[in-house]
DNA sequence: CGCTGGCATACGTCATACCTTATCGCTCGA
DNA sequence: TCGAGCGATAAGGTATGACGTATGCCAGCG
């Protein structure tokens, strides 16, 4: 092999940050912020040191605060510093404080949690569709859940179908505020539980008859049959995850 | 009147926005976007000429569309500008992106879906409560519900005791994913709904018959009775008070 | 026609100076 | 002795100016 044949590849390999400075700053801190390292009503360290501290300047260490502050893991007031908040005001549907609850917790009580609340917004999202008889509606559930039926057996295609499935009815829904937190929290889900595969043999044929159940109900335009159909899938699929009771593990941060 | 006796306090009147100047430019922001001033896929003008429109400077205009970036109104990208994202990337259970919302939205559309969302998650922890056999937790709840009692009549005090109630089931349930959000959107529907007051004679007794279901299903560790009866109530009241089909109006920021 | 390179634009980062607010301690007078 | 008041210190807030870096466009060359 020629020594000149690929030499740019070999000795520029793209360095890897690159990214924003102030992404790596607000990710450290809410890291330690979520993991309890810096509690409640403790004070961070002035801006001046902290910024010496990441290697920034004293103007990306700002935004980052800032950015903490929207978060709402802090509160900055002049003159006397920033300070941790309770977890009571954090914005548990950011995704990056999302993800560092969901990555620090070894019982899987987050993703629990997160069922419980999926499994509400999207069975009152589910009553709905099948309140309005949403002729289009129906039709493109039904297709989805075709899309579904025909990727059966590859994995990736089949999850895509299954998020697809999902997202289509919060839309008819026509519930924006329960479409939009639902989503934000079933995206997190995704990008967490995507680790422990569902390999059960007969994990598509189950998915595929609640999905069916689903449609059915709404098809009927059974509302209550809707909803518990609804309910009873997220919950049952995931129990069927969580079961191998491995603590779930490693993160990938941006997904959107 | 001396000339010199209280110069300081007439002549000065303390400046009026008195907040960071950040604040108000979020704000016009805020506002710009979520009514659809700045549309979809728009972009914002440069930071330079941005900065000279509001009067600030550079750096805090920056900060603040930082802001707007964590509240997923905006993605800004280096060297081709800041763009409106898609109202499914908004964080709407930010307060200020909340109350927006709710201030321009004449059918109570908003309202509505908050109500909906309110109901769903929290049935489901009055369900979780009533499932855990807690003598503390019922406790609690009797004793926020007789201060309801004791305080009928008085419109502040009893909506307060209102609260106190409905945050106290919150915090037994558990479920502080749950809890999170329910608050978040709570402490913004009391915000805004405060104007259309209980004022229909029976309201009072309504409001603590409903309470009193609650708490009853609860202490017979009942579920279902549990869920229907917070839904029920939530579904319930919200009607009651936005009967008077008058469009809210008014905002004030902080709250909390 | 297609690729390359320059240039304008817009955000990213840094350094510095100065203002405003909050705290705390110290002085001084009642 | 004690409390009001003042001033020093600390920490965040704002303003500038300069330079770095990513994008996009377009002319010019092969």
């Amino acid at each position: 092999m020629p020594a000149e044949s690929q030499p740019s590849a070999r000795l520029f390999p793209r360095r890897l940050p690159a990214g924003r400075l102030g992404v790596a700053v607000v990710s450290e801190l809410v890291d330690l912020i979520v993991t309890g390292q810096l509690k409640e009503g403790e004070l961070l360290p002035p801006e001046g040191p902290l910024s010496e501290h990441f290697g920034v300047s004293r103007t990306v260490l700002r935004e980052s605060v800032k950015r903490l502050e929207e978060k709402g893991l802090v509160v900055v007031s002049q003159g006397r510093g920033t300070q941790v908040r309770a977890p009571g005001y954090w914005n548990m549907l950011d995704p990056v404080v999302l993800s560092a609850l969901i990555d620090n917790d070894e019982t899987l009580g987050v993703l629990d949690e997160l069922t419980v609340v999926r499994a509400s917004l999207e069975s009152a999202m589910a009553g709905a569709v099948a309140g309005t008889r949403s002729a289009d509606g129906l039709r493109r559930l039904e297709n989805a859940l075709t899309t579904m039926r025909e990727s059966a057996g590859e994995t990736d295609s089949f999850r895509q179908a299954d998020v697809v499935f999902h997202y289509a009815l919060m839309e008819i829904s026509g519930n924006r505020l329960a479409e939009n937190i639902a989503k934000h929290l079933y995206k997190r889900a995704v990008d967490s539980s995507r680790y422990q595969g569902i390999d059960t043999p007969d994990a598509f044929d189950l998915t595929l008859k609640e999905h069916a159940a689903i449609v059915d109900a709404i098809s009927r335009q059974d509302v209550a049959a809707a909803q518990k159909a609804m309910h009873d899938h997220i919950h049952i699929s995931w129990e069927r995850r969580r079961l191998p009771d491995h603590a779930p593990r490693a993160r990938d941060q941006a997904s959107e």
